[in-house]
DNA sequence: TGTACATCAGTGAACGCGCGTTCACTGATGTAC
DNA sequence: TGTACATCAGTGAACGCGCGTTCACTGATGTAC
């Protein structure tokens, strides 16, 4: 049965974050495409009406996802607060896109690595911006390393089956990049 | 045909060996049973006399590549210069498994996980021991948070299709990291 | 050391299941008058 | 505003393919004498 245009585009809506929260939850290939519609609440024949295979949909999930934008926390220390929470941690279905999906995004479409590339470069300059570190270069570096270490760390910590070693790799990270933040650079 | 005792021992390392290239270039599940059997100079109808499942596989594969051991060297400064190189980001197959799989093996088996939190635990008091740092605590510290942003930077770095992009987020995860290293701690 | 037989590693066809994708059909929406 | 018809979003059965896994068979290895 047909339905209208705004219930076409709350469909779409409804699709794109369910297979935002199932991708980053179980991995691209975990996840059936009747998954998706299942949690959208429609059926899976009409997938292809929306989009034009699985792979499309990954790619424009991605851009979905990044597009809502993050947090509006732009120090790169209160930012790592939150993100290596271990509430964050336990999130992951509702966490950060890159932690969950980034290495599995290395091996998917261009459109899928492009989208996610896009956010990537998001998240440098705002927490570059953010920064009270005069010297842009430095501010830019510690951007980046600290990006990739709350990535790195968040991603170890999900893998850990030992609850206190795990805990630790959060915290730890956490001072690391409070250590550097406080100290002043180059 | 049967074949030797000592045959039977070096077709095990060649199925490992084969598997673990694989599964780092291209993730668990689009690598086949059939693929690795055929790397290895095997065909995929004798795999079950060495493995029970595929699942199994995976968790003896991780096993076997940690058990092999990292490099010799234990300066976190030097290490990261090593680990964020360019040859490394690219060389994804024979490269670090826990940059290449460890949000997938999140998803994987009580026993893969095991074995990579198992590779994580000596590559965490391998770094701290390096350390020049009289304080303990903040070796562990520096070796957890460098750890941490080594693979998150080349998880990033191997996912952006800019590779001007790529290449600074390796330099200055780099340059963060020896910045930390070269400074006073705590 | 040689011989006869049992063992078992490897082969390749086959099975069964699940997944991405297609398609004929349904019936509510949107539009032309 | 009402009516008649065309459109098309959604349904669910079906298709085809690939994958993990099984199995009957082969023939070289290892062993007992």
């Amino acid at each position: 049965m047909r339905v209208s245009r705004e219930q076409v585009a709350e469909n779409r809506r409804k699709i794109l974050d369910a297979a935002s929260r199932l991708f980053r939850a179980r991995g691209y290939d975990a996840v059936t495409v009747a998954d998706v519609m299942k949690a959208a609440g429609l059926t899976h024949g009409g997938f292809y009406g929306y989009f034009g295979s699985k792979d499309e949909l990954i790619a424009q999930t991605l851009a979905h996802v990044f597009a809502q934008g993050a947090i509006g926390e732009t120090d790169l220390g209160r930012y790592a607060d939150g993100y290596l929470s271990r509430a964050h941690c336990d999130n992951v279905a509702g966490g950060c896109p890159t932690a969950a999906l980034a290495s599995e995004t290395v091996r998917q479409s261009a459109d899928a690595r492009a989208a996610m590339a896009d956010g990537l470069r998001a998240q440098i300059a705002r927490l570059s911006e953010g920064s009270a570190c005069p010297d842009a270069a430095a501010a830019r570096r510690a951007a980046i390393g600290g990006w990739a270490a709350m990535v790195g760390a968040v991603t170890l910590a999900r893998l850990l089956d030992d609850r206190q070693l795990s805990d630790e790799v959060l915290e730890a990270t956490r001072a690391w990049i409070h250590e550097r933040t406080g100290a002043r650079d180059t």
